[in-house]
DNA sequence: TTGTTTATCGCAAATCCATGCAACAACGGT
DNA sequence: ACCGTTGTTGCATGGATTTGCGATAAACAA
């Protein structure tokens, strides 16, 4: 139903365990429609297992990127993360001045990735890549 | 002589002060043939100026990032930092694995950085873009 | 079900960077 | 050379994230 059986399949043939506290994370992560801090993550996680704790929540969700189950968005100066769908993969857009996130199709950034894999053999993490800098609003052209 | 005077000009008929320990932080990394960490610029800066804080260090290198007079560099957790030569511009690629750090000519972030302005009126902060990814030794193409 | 292995957890401490505030000092004016 | 304004500093503290380590519990075989 949240659409992540999938990962916990493979994380479990990969040789990781899944224990509570991950399957929890996950959840959480899987079932918030946007992104999410590490710090919400650990407040409803708290919910279910009053006795995770936050280097826990933090291990799991630097898990979960390593395996491109999730994606890390870096807004400010705290990291959230959302469920890495292939149907609705996408990158973000931050305002360094108002904290304002626009979503940014993959297309943009193909053919930047693909010559840098062509040139130079260094594969770029995609995924995870937040893109920095004034938006429209905080930097008008006039 | 180092190729910085400019900078203290522009900072000055800006209205900044340029003290003893910013004037230090600044020579420091103009001084640095490639880019340089937080606390080994607080090393150097200690050398001349015993009683500067770290803090210090982190505001000015802030003010000076924010000034386009240095760039950062994400590498791992740790942030650097380098003199911002419009001759020699240039990004990073940094290997998650190994941390080896290449760098890339802003020719091949040009269009899309174009794209983002003109379509969104988002305008990125290229300079301070940091690609992150694995690199040809780390990750071969067998 | 029980035992064994070893990945993972909770806890504490450490790391890196940012921030609030009172004392201080750079810079322009006199 | 001195003064006053106010941007900056040092210090202490706080926030976010990571890491070391002994205890715990998944996973799997018997």
């Amino acid at each position: 139903m949240s659409g992540h059986e999938s990962a916990v399949a493979r994380m479990r043939s990969e040789g990781y365990r899944m224990t509570p506290q991950r399957l929890s994370v996950l959840d959480i992560v899987a079932n918030r429609p946007g992104h999410i801090g590490a710090d919400e993550v650990w407040n409803l996680a708290k919910e279910q297992h009053p006795y995770v704790d936050l280097a826990t929540i933090y291990r799991t969700l630097q898990l979960l990127k390593r395996l491109g189950v999730v994606t890390e968005v870096v807004i400010g100066n705290k990291l959230h993360f959302e469920l890495a769908d292939h149907q609705t993969r996408h990158n973000h857009m931050v305002c360094s001045d108002c904290y304002s996130v626009q979503t940014l199709s993959p297309a943009y950034l193909a053919e930047f990735s693909q010559r840098l894999q062509q040139e130079f053999g260094f594969t770029p993490d995609l995924d995870n890549i937040t893109i920095g800098g004034v938006c429209s609003i905080c930097h008008p052209p006039g």
